[in-house]
DNA sequence: GTTTGTGCAAACCCTTTGCAATTTG
DNA sequence: CAAATTGCAAAGGGTTTGCACAAAC
């Protein structure tokens, strides 16, 4: 069983303070783990329970939390910035489906890309530290939603 | 010879008009072939020549030219969006590495994707028609500035 | 001549910041 | 108690939009 994240030992090693604030938002965060966030989703989750906490703080600890590898920040190319919980300090160390249909964002956890990080360190003089993959593409759903039309 | 896209034919197509601006911003994204311009960027060089050409034309004639696939937007994670010139039509299927140190974005030509694609076809239900890819790292410029730090 | 595009400036909207009050250690 | 944090509201800053004029076909 792995160790949960000890939140306040974190923050004290980088000098930052435990306030109930952090704290309540680590919890959605990881309650909601896998998925892709905006910082307004994260606010209204955790203004479902503490309607005191304002977005300015939302977005101050996502800040920190990103800073610890706590959370990935996703930059999504057209709208605004999504957040997840950063289960296995696996930063960026995994790809995103995007489906160009439906919007959809799906993870692939296998580590296809530990050959290729070799290959641009010898090639590119450039030093692979993690990778933040989008593949493009059509889910399963959409695909099916296109060769109905088709027929029809 | 690759023939060079017919912008006057491509715009007929799909029912856009083919003014001066559109031509003047097309001919600065093409000269600037390899480099990755930011709106502003792109503005600055049309207006060194074109000087009444405004942001808003720059913005709604870059919005076209990524719906001709003519260029790529890629989605800086912090900053704000970059366009490249999509020389061979080869639409996200590239790789950047993106230095964290200076900021500098290379590309990678190399199609280390092929295989992979076909594996997330099969594993995920999901058909990859293209992939922005982004290794994060350290560029031998600044990999060699922190050797020589540590070193002293 | 009608439709589409342009330029300006104002609006948008996500994100950041200044400041006084509050909380943490 | 000193230093960090919070919440509010206002400012920032890249991008989009409304509108009157101009250009394209």
């Amino acid at each position: 069983m792995e160790p949960t994240v000890n939140l306040k030992e974190l923050f004290e090693e980088k000098g930052y303070k435990y306030t109930a604030q952090r704290e309540k938002i680590f919890d959605i965060l990881k309650k909601q783990c896998g998925e892709h966030l905006t910082a307004t989703d994260i606010c209204e989750l955790v203004q479902s329970n503490h309607p005191d906490i304002g977005m300015a703080t939302v977005y101050r600890t996502l800040l920190i939390f990103e800073e610890l590898n706590i959370i990935n920040k996703l930059g999504s190319e057209d709208e605004f910035s999504r957040y997840e919980f950063n289960a296995n300090n696996d930063t960026h160390k995994h790809y995103h489906l995007i489906c160009v249909k439906c919007g959809q964002i799906k993870d692939i956890k296998e580590n296809f890309m530990a050959e290729m990080s070799e290959n641009v360190s010898e090639k590119y003089d450039f030093t692979v530290n993690g990778y933040n993959q989008k593949l493009y593409g059509i889910c399963k759903e959409c695909l099916a939603k296109e060769v109905q039309n088709a027929g029809g």
